[in-house]
DNA sequence: AACAACCTCAACCGCATCAGA
DNA sequence: GTCTGATGCGGTTGAGGTTGT
């Protein structure tokens, strides 16, 4: 099941990250790519158990392989619908829009892009629409653009958490994750216009237009 | 052609939260 | 209320690819 752009064809396993001198690898897991022998396997379990209880379905798929692993697997590459390729112009404006009001809440994000994932968006935020944003506001001059207040800011997340809810359970309970999160802490609400409900709400209908589009 | 610098993105890690016993 | 395992999230890493010199 890998596609084109997989680097995961690849026979060898390597292990990945800082692991010094092999320090306390339980039982030796495969790390790294994934092979597409084992995209099918797991597909393959998934498809009859479901997508939940990861560790068992690393257990019943024969893959050496941790559960979280597995779910993240399943979830950024293997799940049905995923969108792979080109983020569009209409995509990028949303998340910048959304980033500007969520900040880095990329799950959230990705619940309001259908068929991206968190990190497809983290990446793609990191790689491209940073440097953008940083490039922009040096011209301008201004650190950021004109946005809602942090208790407009609130609101909306309130708003846009509650609906990828709803929409993740209305979608069978998959990926209803993401579902409460303490807004007061994330976001020091003070000062507020009257502008920026207006803008919030703008923006919710542009992105719900958006949404039935796609 | 060879090398360095930079870019992209899949995958990992640590931590927080949730759910069930 | 507490413990424990499962799950989810965001930050980070590094292999491999691309571009520049």
């Amino acid at each position: 099941m890998a596609t084109m752009t997989d680097k995961s064809n690849r026979e060898e396993i390597k292990p990945k990250g800082l692991l010094p001198n092999n320090q306390s690898i339980k039982k030796e897991l495969n790390r790294g790519s994934w092979t597409a022998e084992e995209d099918r396997k797991l597909a393959e379990v998934i498809e009859v158990h479901g997508a939940k209880r990861w560790k068992s379905i690393a257990v019943k798929a024969g893959l050496n392989r941790c559960g979280k692993s597995c779910r993240l697997r399943w979830l950024n590459y293997l799940r049905p619908n995923i969108k792979r390729g080109n983020i569009s112009d209409q995509e990028e404006d949303l998340i910048l829009r959304l980033h500007k009001l969520l900040g880095n809440r990329w799950s959230l994000i990705a619940g309001r892009l259908p068929g991206r994932t968190d990190n497809e968006i983290k990446n793609y935020w990191n790689s491209h629409l940073s440097k953008k944003i940083n490039q922009r506001d040096k011209q301008s001059g201004s650190p950021t653009e004109e946005g809602p207040s942090k208790s407009k800011k609130r609101k909306a997340v309130e708003k846009v958490s509650e609906e990828v809810k709803e929409e993740a359970t209305s979608n069978g309970g998959e990926d209803s994750n993401m579902t409460s999160f303490d807004v007061d802490e994330f976001f020091d609400f003070t000062n507020e216009s009257p502008l920026t409900l207006e803008w919030v709400s703008k923006f919710l209908e542009l992105d719900k237009g958006l949404c039935e589009f796609s």
